[in-house]
DNA sequence: GCCAACGTTGGC
DNA sequence: GCCAACGTTGGC
């Protein structure tokens, strides 16, 4: 069981358009970054918890947690022209790019603001709160997902 | 909207 | 394979 933290734009798409998904459950396309996507492909896996995490927003912080609900599997959007992901580089023999489908699990009454978890002792090591990192996608340690988990529970 | 920090691209 | 130019990210 890994822990993880996925960004995401709330006005495009948060942790409420999630819980209002049918089945609580959307993939996770659209990860165009060759570190991100190693994650995805190779290390996120069925049943890993997730920090889903609002970024370029009013309340930039982690909003709320998902689950892994489907590993990796070639994201459709590249092979879409019509999409704004579309790689025409990417084929069906030889994609490049990967998702995962992630369920709802917990939207927190109040987003765990960026500027609490940068004032967090323990967690000077996570991506989002070191300078100039941008992983859409990026791991987690236990001891940072229970400290973050208990601030953001209150 | 600003701008620093990155990642990617493409000419050589 | 170098590296300058360019595009993007993302907090503020």
């Amino acid at each position: 069981m890994a822990y993880w933290l996925f960004k995401t734009e709330p006005d495009a798409f948060g942790i409420q358009d999630l819980k209002e998904r049918p089945g609580q459950t959307e993939p996770w396309d659209g990860v165009r970054n060759y570190q991100a996507r190693n994650f995805l492909r190779d290390e996120v896996k069925l049943g890993d918890n997730v920090f889903i995490y609002h970024s370029s927003c009013k309340q930039v912080g982690i909003a709320g947690v998902a689950e892994v609900s489907r590993e990796a599997y070639p994201d459709p959007s590249q092979f879409n022209p019509e999409s704004r992901y579309y790689d025409p580089k990417a084929t069906p023999d030889a994609p490049r790019w990967f998702c995962v489908d992630v369920t709802f699990k917990e939207a927190f009454a109040k987003t765990l603001l960026l500027k609490d978890i940068k004032a967090t002792p323990q967690v000077t090591e996570l991506g989002v709160v070191k300078k100039g990192h941008r992983l859409s996608i990026m791991p987690v340690t236990k001891t940072e997902w229970d400290i973050l988990y208990a601030a953001a529970s209150g």
